[in-house]
DNA sequence: CATGAATGAGTGTTCATTCAT
DNA sequence: GATGAATGAACACTCATTCAT
């Protein structure tokens, strides 16, 4: 097995296990025991637990910001490229729901997990901001979106998307979260305008 | 001292640690260190620290369940509740951060905490979840919110303002969170339209 | 107990099974064992194992410095100064080898432990070197011993009983290590000259 | 490159570290890698980590044998053997401090690698021994040397030189360890007498 | 001959919790 | 009420050694 494919392969199963349990309780000898390896091997491929904390964050914002790039790419209307990735969103947050948790959990919650040097770990998610930024000009320019400060039109977009995960992962809502899809991408539009 | 004095001492104290430095990073040591009191009492006062994040919470909620049950009970329009109820966290969010941090951070991140015996320790923060519904129901009332799924109304208040709290925890906005007051509630009043 | 008692307690058990097995080779555990503690007992006293080394130092330097400081406080020549010092050494090498072993093997050995921010660690044992440069000084004054560089007449005393405190540990001595002290005390005499 | 060369290759450069940082925090991967081979090719050569010291002991033990060996053919006085032997020990250290050093610090006190079924180890630098034996009684039989104890008299020559070496190890001594010929071997000489 | 992936027992250290005083 | 000494299970991480290739 090649050293990148083990390494997703930690870094897929770690995820699964920090947002089910949080990063502190789990240990590092029960992901490599998920995934048949030992103790000793995992940290071939990862100098700490913190760095595969990191290189989870890393992993799951990629995704994220392919998806939304593609998104971002096509020749739609904003408020039906906010639709396309509230479906988008809703679905993958279906099929992996670990990642999203992850990221909800372990990356906005354990701040200082991931700051060092004084730079505030901000930067691990940056290539999914700047897509969100891009799906945001867009709209300012063609007159759907109004002009506001960017980190209040980023709280919309984002907010409302992970208080609706959130409420996902407290198995409080009806079974199907594709349903909720045109009343999310309605709000956020509006809340844009 | 009066032991609800130093109950509330202690989970104040708490809360700011917490906040600052997330839950498994602040030891019990620490927390009656930082209240001058010895280890063996602070058990006197909580069962366990699991026991003081939950009453934690609780505290918290109940603050904020005040502040916006008081703003449920005027007389004005629901849009100006919501700016009223957005111009009151955000002063609360500044003089407060600790326990709007320990709210986001601790309490949704580390959900495994806070569930026990089946339920999902969602009920810590009924009392305000409550208050938000109120609001919502009163603004559907008179129309001035369209009537849609409460789970997704109640994640454009919250996550809307999550998203900034969130943001202004990275210490990336500007001085002066309240001058954002006005674009934050004009964004959550379209979005519930 | 006090905890100076228990403090001194810890250094003695630690002493002899560091002298026996080495500082890498004796775990915490074993040392808090020895005396009945548990392992997190033992960090009340010290903060590391590695401090616990640094401060078993200064006891056995302590200790041979106060024998040799009587014995440089008494009014007898130089000669018999060494003749009191080596009787004075072997016996306390007869009574308590642990601690003579400790400080040739794991301080001698492992100055690695002990240096810190440049400093190189050597101060802890500087209470008895100055006791023996005293015993020199006093020696030239009196013209028993001849003026030589000071680093090379505190080899001969030092390194003169560091071996034969060497042949003593690898156990092939004849019994009785004081019918050696008339020798040993004359050589040091002689190579002082 | 021929097998024995490899072998020495990896004692030197295992001699250097294990001088510097002591046997215990050298890993055989980092020898390894000092000398460009792999962990697994290291095992070609020594069965274990352990193997490797004695092997370096008899290394070093064999080099300064070798010098001493010479120095006891020729015809000279014993005054005049003690002092090319001191002259020859100084440039030693000096030419290859690291030699001496791991002969110090972990022969001398880590006993317990090199000791097994009941022999000390001791053995493992006999052949050194062996020459200090014939330097004395020489010095004996022409009567510039007192008749005593064996180990007396090996105490100090390998003493005295041992001191120097420490404090030429603690970086105290003046530049130029020569200068410390004279003084030493007349001290060594005095002291056999 | 040569590699380095893989193992897993072992280490120092932490910390929630208890309890005798 | 109030203390803090005492516990010990648990954890992240290391490293000598093996072995398939």
């Amino acid at each position: 097995m090649l050293k990148k494919e083990r390494e997703s392969q930690i870094i897929e199963s770690a995820l699964d296990m920090f947002s089910k349990k949080g990063f502190y309780c789990t240990t590092v000898a029960q992901i490599a025991k998920s995934i048949n390896i030992s103790v000793g091997h995992f940290y071939n491929f990862f100098p700490s637990k913190n760095s595969l904390a990191k290189a989870s964050i890393t992993f799951v914002t990629k995704k994220l910001a392919q998806e939304l790039s593609s998104i971002n790419k096509t020749h739609v209307s904003s408020k039906e490229k906010i639709h396309l990735f509230v479906v988008s969103y809703l679905n993958f947050l279906d099929q992996n729901p670990q990642m999203i948790d992850y990221f909800f959990k372990v990356y906005l919650a354990n701040r200082e997990m991931f700051s060092e040097d004084g730079d505030s770990g901000f930067k691990l998610a940056k290539v999914f901001i700047d897509e969100i930024e891009v799906l945001i000009n867009d709209g300012i320019k063609t007159n759907e979106f109004s002009q506001k400060d960017f980190y209040v039109s980023f709280s919309c977009i984002t907010g409302i998307l992970g208080g609706i995960t959130f409420l996902n992962g407290e198995d409080i809502l009806d079974e199907g979260i594709q349903k909720y899809a045109n009343e999310l991408s309605l709000s956020i539009v509006n809340s844009l305008r």
